[in-house]
DNA sequence: TACGTTTCCGAAAACCTTTAAGTCCAACGG
DNA sequence: CCGTTGGACTTAAAGGTTTTCGGAAACGTA
């Protein structure tokens, strides 16, 4: 450990120039000689000269770091966001002081304010599902995206998985494959997600002029529920040949059960899972076929706009974010 | 969003005094009349003051803010020990700055100036495995502790699971239950992390005096090899009444192909595996018994020792925090 | 030589807060 | 009435950097 660093006061001196000077060279501005640049280039370079952001920021006012406070880091989907958001604020020299609320109201808004008060140009809000959470941008000094879980008040910016999109993704490409009867086992209804996944399958459905395959299936998202449903739906529901499932949990112990219960995948039965989590994903028997919301790039997209949001002008409102359909072994033609 | 920020200046001219006294006011500092103080205290919240952390900071040389930097932020292991490290960070009223360096050694360096610049007071290196990296902390001017993956240098402060102990406490729980032929599956020979469990288990049967059933079988971290490896072991292998997986999704794959085998787990074989991941673990069937590094409360640790480090004097070298053991229904008595 | 122009550099203010040192005044003892 | 004490407040400096503006030297032109 150095004992004291060196400021850009002790460069000047090294070189023999005043302090101005120094630091016009450094920043590499006009009015200063060629020469004289050097000088104060191998002096700074000779003390490992790291300019105080501290200082700079107090003048100029803007601290290129932004705070990213999210609701729940342990859930799964807000590390991808995070992870998005990280890599284009890196890119953009931009540093990310991160707090976790763990979902409790009192500890977001005492994280708000030690962000606010490290004067942070913006802030991201990283929601722990789709639904809609309590907007905090009233009368903050910097801008605000919300990402994954969108604001209450139209009025704040927001990015979400188009899940309605998603679900409409994976009905098409069930229907592509000559599938007509698809049943569909999902999460709890008081999620959004679940919801927006279920609209989605009703409105493809009905654009293709074809009945669901007995009603939506409401449990949890868990593999648990998947094999349940799917002892139930194989020996006493409707004749079906395809199902879609609200998240890859449900659909790996739905695909389990079936195997155990002799029904081939996906030659008897097609099984589509949604949320791309490849641990999971990739490894059930067969692979799954599964929808991908594309969660980093949802960040990065977020992150992007905040840039826009600070220096310039944001398009308020909730922006919905294309999701891919990820096709494995899970799914074929009929 | 405001126009512009309430300084102290602002508040001591509404509440008619000087800087110096508003300062003191607001920090709770002797010499000032109650009655000034309550009329400053108004002012501030009229005008909505937070503090400026720069110029605070710029005094004291403290930013109650430290670095932490991750290698790859996508791993499994990172995210409990960030959250840990947060946790412990947020109760000290302290920022923490991520960064991601996605196994890039030039990314690294490029963060680690940013951090260095933004004057952090000190730094969490998270490694993604438990091999040790090289060291940063070379002539660094804060302290720097290294979680999950230890520093190369015996000179750095390092905090990493105890592997050698996860193991023999797995290996303990199966002898206690009468288990006495036990086979070992697990990942790479190249990661430290698997040698260490086969060290732990080996050591743990020689205390015992019993040999190991067949040789260590090295694959991949992966359920599919989980299940490979239970194929091969339990139609051409030697005898054994239980499995040490080094890993939960190797476990997982191994209980699923014996129970296709027709082999009752625990009553015929004992399983365990290793990490503790819970969505995987606790949905198996049966749900695994396994070795819990207890990753956030070693984050939790390391952010504490960082404390310590940073203003007081720190205990160098790697410790080795003790793992705990989660029963669940994989394993039972013979 | 006198004067205007260009080139390069330095002095000083500004950003916001904390704190050591100094000022003022009332109360109090003698 | 004077000196002392101590409470309540203010002044000013410090922290590191950027930037505006003014100044000096060098050079070209009349």
């Amino acid at each position: 450990m150095a004992v004291r660093r060196a400021t850009i006061s002790d460069v000047a001196s090294l070189a023999g120039v005043s302090i101005a000077t120094a630091s016009k060279a450094l920043n590499g501005r006009q009015d200063v000689r060629a020469s004289t640049r050097q000088r104060v280039l191998a002096a700074a370079e000779e003390l490992a000269f790291q300019p105080n952001a501290l200082a700079r920021g107090l003048l100029s006012g803007q601290t290129r770091t932004v705070g990213l406070l999210t609701s729940d880091l342990e859930g799964r989907f807000g590390i991808p966001v995070l992870m998005g958001a990280e890599d284009a604020f890196g890119a953009g020299e931009m540093a990310v002081l991160l707090c976790d609320a763990r979902g409790d109201a009192i500890r977001e808004q005492h994280h708000l304010r030690a962000l606010l008060s490290r004067r942070v140009d913006g802030l991201i809000v990283v929601g722990e599902s789709t639904d809609p959470r309590p907007s905090v941008s009233k009368d903050l000094p910097v801008p605000v995206v919300y990402a994954y879980g969108p604001s209450d008040d139209p009025a704040d910016v927001s990015f979400v998985p188009d899940d309605v999109g998603g679900a409409t993704l994976a009905v098409q490409h069930l229907l592509a494959l000559g599938r007509r009867r698809i049943a569909h086992v999902t999460g709890p209804a008081d999620y959004r997600a679940a919801r927006d996944r279920a609209e989605g399958l009703g409105a493809a459905l009905a654009s293709a002029g074809l009945p669901q395959a007995g009603e939506t299936l409401w449990g949890t998202w868990s593999q648990r529920w998947g094999r349940h449903a799917a002892e139930m739906l194989l020996t006493a529901g409707p004749e079906f040949d395809a199902v879609f499932c609200g998240s890859d949990q449900i659909a790996a112990g739905f695909v389990e059960a079936a195997r155990e219960l002799g029904r081939r995948v996906p030659d008897d039965l097609a099984v589509v899972g949604y949320d791309n989590w490849e641990v999971l994903a990739a490894e059930t028997r067969p692979p799954l076929t599964t929808v991908d919301p594309d969660l980093e790039r949802l960040g990065r997209t977020a992150a992007q706009h905040l840039f826009a949001a600070i220096d310039g002008k944001a398009t308020p409102g909730v922006h919905k974010m294309a999701c891919r359909l990820v096709i494995r072994d899970s799914t074929a033609r009929m």
